[in-house]
DNA sequence: ATACAATCTACAGCTACTGTAGAAGCAAGC
DNA sequence: GCTTGCTTCTACAGTAGCTGTAGATTGTAT
């Protein structure tokens, strides 16, 4: 494959920082379009392959789900279409993280309490076995 | 199942805050000991089947693993062994969360900026849409 | 007696990949 | 032409932690 424009799977995995298998997989789940393939039956990418894909990879890394990358391609797909659609998604998708954040902020001062309180010693008396056991943390903090 | 101390695994699951088919479940991954059988079958549960899962439940709230929560248990199970391990399992654990929630922190900086920058229009000039295809939001700042 | 709830086993499905087996294709060196 | 080693192919199993379902029993209330 000398043509530059004549991409091998390895290839456009490369370009994007995905692994093969993963390119297989998101043209199974419809994400990618099937490719050409050689007389041998090897899959052919081009440029807009690498676009694509590199969309879905950066969708991935801001944590989009498969699903949403899915309703933001199909928007590209079609210009005409009102954006308003996309803006929702990564707004839900903002709302989603921040609650997760917050989630997080509130198991973690949980955990503060629970890892300090215990270094060493019988197990039976390990305060974070008990914290852990224990109602006390979750119900009257 | 009328005497108070023999739960069926409806009661177990109902004083825990679990799902039947989950009480099951920890079952098959060990744990949860295997219980006694009536007659016709049906699993028999007791007072300290409520406690064990109640650990196991405040664990998982906790956010922590299948795998740590087995470890913590067989810490507690054997009450005369080093609870410095227990320490080590939860401090490890709060440096993961600290870890996320750093991470989920970066990526809402990200989408905030995504979010925000359009709110209609034609898909094909949608910001939302170019930001996540572009590789300036991942390189360039 | 009959209806309905709870339980049983066994297995499929979820997310988003990742890894593996076994076969076949391809390029380079000798 | 042959061998070596890399890439690719299909197909499927495994990861975490459950959840849901099917079809068969069992228990309980009326």
């Amino acid at each position: 494959m000398s043509d530059p424009a004549r991409l091998a799977i390895g290839d456009l995995a490369r370009q994007t920082g995905t692994k093969v298998n993963t390119v297989r997989f998101y043209e199974d789940i419809g994400l990618l379009p099937c490719p050409m393939r050689t007389a041998s039956g090897r899959r052919i990418y081009n440029a807009a392959d690498v676009r694509r894909l590199s969309f879905i990879r950066h969708g991935r890394t801001l944590g989009f789900s498969v699903d949403e990358i899915r309703s933001l391609l199909a928007l590209s797909d079609q210009p005409e279409r009102d954006c308003g659609e996309a803006a929702a998604i990564a707004r839900q998708h903002l709302r989603d993280i921040e609650e997760r954040i917050a989630r997080l902020q509130t198991l973690r001062s949980a955990l503060v309490g629970v890892a300090a309180s215990c270094d060493g010693g019988r197990a039976a008396d390990c305060r974070v076995i008990e914290a852990i056991a224990g109602v006390a943390l979750l119900n009257n903090e």
